[in-house]
DNA sequence: CTGAAAGCGCTAACAA
DNA sequence: TTGTTAGCGCTTTCAG
């Protein structure tokens, strides 16, 4: 690896000038410039990122927290961050913390001692002593931290409230709810969201609400709880899209036809979500922008100082798919 | 941040004593020792992994290439790196490359100039003369590279014969292929073994091929245009797990039953194989047994400095669940 | 057993 | 317009 000194040398300047031509600041005469730039090509001179974050006690690199990689949800996410960070000559690190306290303060350390930049965080897990070690730019995405700092969210309990009053707009007389876990504060939101629009309903039992921890498996047996608990349950809104796979799955096992007999929407908007049978309607969040908003929100943060805490707040909105009746509009 | 230097201070000796303590080398007294232990403390003094990566050369952090973070195969892959990796107390750089090797060589040389220590690298378009490039260590998962690079894969060609060889155990006449994408080895490879199992049978025609690229949407299409070409296909054989769901959801819109009026058999062995309804019958890989290989392997490469090409190949295994028809067995 | 000092590769005053 | 130099925080000879 060729150094700045060995470019200098080449280039019959000093160090100085070399780095010069190489940051674009400083006066450096246009010939002295060309002598330069030829011998960097000549040598393939690349400058050394750590001698420069040593120096400049930064290092262009931002991180993105995430509780569960396997969560089809995540890598979407992580996708817009990562696009919108290279835009902006950062380099990208994912850290998985399966929403587990001692992984995320392990990895704050770890990554404060490389001088990254900011950091992107979804948790539900740390608590404010742990972010009080944290020095540098944070952005919460997707779910937000209690102090005050920088969040992007969307309006879960209001998307929640539309997508319950959509299962009654087709009609459904009974409606169960999967949730997320309760220690994540959007699935605390979404169940709310449910609670607004059925709490007052005659029909509504405390019991039409089963937890399934936004995993496949657990979601999958929370609603066969719950189908075998309601037999009359006509309409059934699950936390988010993955559960729903659950629930689609549990509904079939239990010879109950999606949408027939069971009208089920779900919350996220994945991918994944299209390629179920049937697919699923969902109150779809508009994850490439959110994870965009995020990074662009840190990055700002990072290059103007600028500590203001901001916080962005996006709408869902409703897809109709297959897993709901069709609605007479 | 407190440095080396304040910890020196208060605890009245040297950097280099502060630093010996740190790295646990070289001979220092008892007693001082407990001095400097307590500084650090103290301070709650973190090393400045920067400044010792400028110095070593080394920055603790590996990264891993993948061509499709949507895909979740990969994913599940880059969860047993990470594991691995952070077992080894190395930093883990996760990068979307979208098999695009303009990416590619930027990551590349993004990653160098940041002494990251060691690629693992899953990528069919990485030349040889970009692989010259790379000074560090390099092992290639999933997909060989074309050099003496170490690598870690399955028996793509034998396992392919052998889901054949259960379609046909099950009794089907005509079995088609809904190969990836022709860039990319392992697809070769899976096509090559069908081609193995099926060549000289008197129904194979070429046209039972069809490329699905790896990609949900291209396999649906794909598996439409077989089955419209050849409505006598009672067995089907996708090139991995993501393209079959693509596959399942084009016979239900053709209204041909799987597994009752073709059996489909898939290549990976995902968790979202489980989730579909029928669920896949699959070639399983060892998803995170070859990821924490490769880890493994890249990690003894550059702390032994060991560059020996060794290269491991796992097998894949039947497992059977519900789009193939039940077997007599 | 401990300290002084050089140096990893780069940048930014400060001089010239 | 250019060069000299100090120093980012750490590790490691080399002396003592």
């Amino acid at each position: 690896m060729a150094t700045i000194k060995d470019v200098a040398k080449l280039a019959e300047v000093s160090t100085a000038t070399v780095s010069r031509v190489l940051n674009e600041n400083g006066y450096v005469h246009e010939e002295t410039k060309n002598r330069v730039a030829k011998a960097i090509k000549q040598l393939n001179y690349k400058p050394n990122d750590v001698a420069r974050s040593l120096f400049k006690g930064r290092s262009k690199m931002i991180a993105l927290f995430i509780p569960d990689i396997m969560n089809p949800f995540f890598p979407e996410l992580a996708r817009a961050v990562e696009d919108m960070t290279k835009n902006h000559d950062f380099t990208f690190i994912l850290c998985n913390t399966d929403d587990d306290i001692e992984k995320e303060t392990a990895y704050i350390d770890a990554l404060q001692q490389k001088s990254v930049d900011g950091l992107i965080i979804v948790s539900s897990t740390l608590t404010p002593e742990q972010l009080h070690h944290i020095q540098i730019p944070v952005v919460a995405l997707d779910r937000k931290l209690n102090n005050g700092i920088a969040s992007v969210t969307v309006n879960n309990r209001e998307g929640s409230r539309q997508a319950v009053q959509y299962l009654k707009s087709l009609g459904c007389k009974k409606i169960a709810h999967v949730a997320g876990p309760e220690h994540v504060d959007n699935a605390n939101e979404r169940r709310r969201g449910y609670l607004d629009e059925v709490q007052n309903e005659d029909w509504f039992r405390l019991s039409l609400v089963e937890h399934g921890e936004y995993h496949y498996d657990a979601a999958k047996q929370a609603t066969i709880n719950l189908l075998k608990r309601h037999p009359d349950i006509d309409g059934l809104f699950v936390g988010n899209d993955l559960m729903a796979v659950g629930a689609l799955k549990a509904a079939e096992s239990l010879g109950i036809n999606v949408p027939s007999d069971l009208s089920m929407i779900a919350f996220d908007g994945i991918t994944l979500g299209e390629t179920t049978s049937p697919s699923l309607t969902t109150m779809a969040q508009p994850i490439y922008q959110i994870g965009a908003k995020a990074a662009e929100m840190l990055i700002k943060q990072i290059e103007e100082e600028d500590t203001l805490t901001q916080s962005e707040e996006f709408s869902v909105q409703l897809i109709k798919r297959e897993s709901t009746r069709r609605d007479e509009a």
